[in-house]
DNA sequence: CTTGCATTTGACCATTTAGTAAACAATTCT
DNA sequence: AGAATTGTTTACTAAATGGTCAAATGCAAG
């Protein structure tokens, strides 16, 4: 019953392109009321402060976009090192896709705005802390089952996941500086190299 | 001949302390002033704009503690993959000790920074792909005269420097959005297994 | 010791920003 | 139709922030 709006998801997906191009600190809330043209009174109505929209911004990113993509990627009709190996072309195509759509190299949003708000904002920072640890988990599980299947050589799967996770995002992050995704060109190879696995080849369209 | 000051250096001490802590956005000049004792007049006699005072004290910390560190690591006394070990056993002690003085594991700042800054306030953002390709020079140079030592084998000096370095300022990047040096522990030993080495045992004092 | 320069100070202004309030508009349920 | 509920708009306030200026203050060399 009442009044039916849109005005809350504008105001999430403004937020999450702004926040990702720029950064937080240098996003206002009179910038994300102007990109999603929700009035600033409509604001308050939906959120408390940038910080509660910036939460919601980003679990909603999560649950429709990041949450499907990975279990899309990490499909257990896979095997464990095509599922990897997917995940590290995903991860170039879509800075590529990013460069071309908005002339950037934006690379990961949760890394990046969990780098600059670990210790501000509690809310926000635990948020990042999660879903950073939610990526993990589908590596860590992704090496397990790759080690069970005797596809790579035992390791710890937790540890190697950290480390895995450490050399895509820091190369994603190293593109974001240099806005080149050059950097990105063999992460897949550098990637299953780390893991003791060949990249898969394929075919050049 | 006329006054001396303190007070250019008080700035930049300051605003790098400051603004690693929490972020470049979230650092006011108010702030900075305050912490540095210096008055706001003063602050526009040194610098133009917080941008300006940045790109400075990032200059000021690679001149006077980064580049005169990375010498000496790197020192060609050493044997490269001591060089190595070495630099990624001090990226640990330094998490540690940074954790206990602040409280926070900040990881680097040059990388924190970057990430934040690339696109806006476009000195500071070359500033930062400035002092990110020096570092990664000394990694490539080490990285090939292990190769060339044949202490490891061939590889693309470059591409393997970068991915070190990725996984390092990853790593880092990690430890500081979850706040714990754990993350950090076989840093050094996963390090040198990117490189198809071992780390070399010190002995526990 | 005084002159010239380098710094300091504090008061000040303009703008941006976060946040509020109350009237208004659209939708649905009864 | 008319409540009741949900969302929208506008105009407003208070505080924070960036930025300026002219006068005052120390230092150091002649």
């Amino acid at each position: 019953m009442g009044r039916v709006s849109d005005g809350r998801e504008r105001l999430m997906n403004a937020a999450l392109d702004l926040i990702w191009e720029e950064s937080y600190g240098a996003v206002t809330i009179d910038d994300i009321c102007n990109r999603s043209k929700v009035k600033k009174g409509s604001f308050y109505y939906f959120f408390e402060s940038k910080a509660d929209l910036a939460v919601a911004a980003l679990e909603h990113l999560w649950s429709t976009h990041t949450k499907p993509l990975m279990d899309e990627i990490f499909s257990p009709l896979l095997s464990p090192l095509e599922r990897l190996d997917k995940a590290f072309k995903r991860a170039y195509d879509r800075q590529v896709e990013l460069k071309q759509e908005t002339g950037k190299v934006l690379g990961c949003p949760y890394f990046c705005i969990g780098c600059e708000m670990t210790d501000q904002e509690p809310r926000l920072g635990e948020k990042m802390r999660e879903i950073v640890g939610r990526k993990r988990r589908y590596y860590e599980s992704a090496i397990r089952d790759a080690v069970a299947a005797g596809e790579i050589a035992p390791c710890d799967p937790a540890e190697k996941a950290l480390c895995l996770m450490a050399m895509v995002e820091g190369l994603l992050s190293q593109a974001r500086i240099l806005n080149d995704t050059a950097v990105l060109k063999n992460l897949p190879a550098m990637a299953m190299g780390l893991i003791g696995a060949k990249s898969i080849a394929t075919p050049t369209v």
